[in-house]
DNA sequence: GTGAAAGCGCTAACAC
DNA sequence: GTGTTAGCGCTTTCAC
């Protein structure tokens, strides 16, 4: 015996097929005690409709697509970032009664677009769910939005308009880490930028300064390093801005991997963290917590942020007054033991 | 103007839909000509089979399901294996002309049979691809088996028996790295075995020992602590083994997640890494490339291994002569800077 | 080697 | 509120 089929319930149930699907869309327009008889039937079959037979008549799948950039194309990528971000989306995709189709894409390749193209309609996606840095590429963005396809994206940057975003508090959650450091007695605090390529990101340079003038703080030039996210540059930064003189008490980082290359460039210079140097990221990956001292750092919701976009895309297939159209859910600030009590307070350095 | 469907292919080519459909299939009996008219239509019209259609008719999806360890379930999870799978499967899929599902699951939780056959069968998947541990867990593999879909299993430990999988050599790799660390003069090479629960980590135990005998070297169970795969365990069997007297020169570890920790402990105790002590591990992890000095380790052709399950999936829906039915890809050694010359070779330490 | 016709199991209009 | 009737775009059987 194979499955049941809606002919099978309507049967049992004594209604027509059409009931049946209205009770399984859960549509209006059906009588109480109806509904009730077609679930029994539903139940005592163990009916579950076929996925196949509605995609075709609907001419829609129920399958939301998580666009990221693809990991294999970095040395070390931040695999943390991609897991949360898919936990989130599948936990969306489930409570949406749909699957999740993950696809992992290389910008930097001529054929994206088309690429991309022929994937979202080949699978008849019913939503995409579009990760930064990507949500910021107009190539990207313009080839999925010519699909017609239901577009959120995750962290674009400044230019969300009106369109469909979940984002975090890059700038605000910055300059509260800033005044951090500043409430530590850190008066010189300095900064490494990420990758411009990443919106998001830039954004939290910005942040900072708004801290360092919160605080009363000067900003300068001589305090700020670019970085490009990876590991080797915040090494590279940090020993740049490690041996002016006089040196900041303080770095913060853009990211957490540029964070742990400040504090293995501290361990080759000698330089004690927390004690003499400061250091804070953002990110909080895993390495954060491995790395000694464990990284003070920011730490991003990246597992609700795609949660929700899984749902944006399904809820509002009207004109929803209640759900925004650019969401904002707040990071929240990690103290751990890279960051301490500035040192010689109130007297300049020597050194 | 909406998609072209096979009738319009068959109109342009002048033939039939069903000719148009063996040609798209790759079916035999159409003559040469005939099928070159055809896919001058297909080209022409940029015609692409609609895949619910498809699933409809032949009653099932081209989808491949990744089912594996649920990340979210763990503090720490090792993402870099997670996302090297993906990568496999995403590349066997593709080429096998289907898309990918993920499925993290948690073998802990008491509905995932349940759970993993409704996913099975509700997506109709036309393949399963199931990653180590659950590959060896009969409960897991029990449930998927039930639906009747084609599996394909990662590493599953020893009872291979003739169902298809895929594996690497972890016995085999483990005594050449044992041999390695004798070659370089190591008497007394210790071991910390990983979670039982993984049968395939489990035959890593038994290649240490193998390499132990190749060497002429005498086992001791002393030199043997249990893990648990976290860095955790790593520290505290590193600390039981390093405060022996005399202490090993070098210890090889199930994973790398416990090597690092053997490190850590290392460092605290003030033992030199390699001087004093050679490190190795196994997986190759993200992390062995990050900590201080850089892990000598094992990298398993992840990657390779999900791809190759993915094509042993769509290949042999016949009895494949050509094909393994359990394949064996083998794990290649990375000589890092944890390890190094034995000290004081020759003479018994002292302390 | 090729084609005609009958579904696959559902949704979407529209009627009642 | 509920039912009827067409499809959705393919694959499959079987005939030629």
């Amino acid at each position: 015996m194979s499955r049941p089929t809606i002919f099978d319930v309507a049967k049992v149930a004594g209604v027509s097929i059409k009931t049946v699907s209205r009770v399984v869309n859960r549509e209006p327009n059906v009588r109480e005690s109806t509904r009730e008889r077609v679930e029994d039937a539903i139940a005592v079959l163990k009916y579950r409709p076929d996925q196949s037979a509605r995609n075709l008549a609907s001419q829609r799948s129920h399958l939301i697509g998580l666009v990221y950039d693809d990991p294999a194309a970095y040395e070390n990528p931040t695999s943390g970032y991609i897991l949360d971000l898919q936990q989130g989306a599948l936990k969306g995709s489930k409570t949406a009664l749909s699957e999740l189709l993950i696809h992992p894409c290389d910008f930097r390749k001529k054929d994206v677009g088309v690429n991309l193209k022929a994937f979202i309609e080949d699978t008849r996606l019913s939503g995409i769910i579009l990760a930064a840095p990507l949500s910021n590429m107009p190539k990207i963005v313009r080839a999925i939005k010519a699909t017609g396809a239901p577009l959120v994206r995750l962290s674009p940057g400044n230019d969300v308009a009106k369109e469909k975003s979940v984002s975090t508090n890059d700038r605000e959650v910055c300059a509260e880490m800033t005044r951090y450091l500043a409430g530590l007695g850190h008066q010189r605090i300095a900064f490494i930028t990420g990758d411009p390529e990443h919106k998001a990101v830039a954004n939290r340079y910005p942040g900072y300064k708004d801290g360092l003038r919160d605080s009363g703080l000067e900003f300068s030039e001589q305090l700020v390093a670019s970085g490009n996210n990876s590991f080797g540059s915040g090494l590279s930064c940090a020993e740049t801005l490690l041996t002016q003189n006089p040196r900041p008490t303080a770095i913060f980082a853009a990211n957490d991997d540029m964070a742990a290359g400040i504090i293995r460039a501290a361990n080759q210079l000698g330089i004690d963290v927390p004690g003499q140097l400061s250091v804070a990221g953002f990110d909080d990956t895993a390495l954060a917590q491995q790395i000694e001292p464990a990284l003070t750092t920011i730490r991003q919701p990246l597992v609700r942020m795609a949660e929700r976009a899984a749902l944006m895309l399904t809820k509002s297939n009207g004109n929803d007054k209640d759900s925004q159209d650019a969401e904002v859910i707040p990071a929240t600030i990690k103290i751990r033991e890279s960051t301490g009590p500035a040192p010689n307070t109130g007297s300049p350095q020597r050194t």
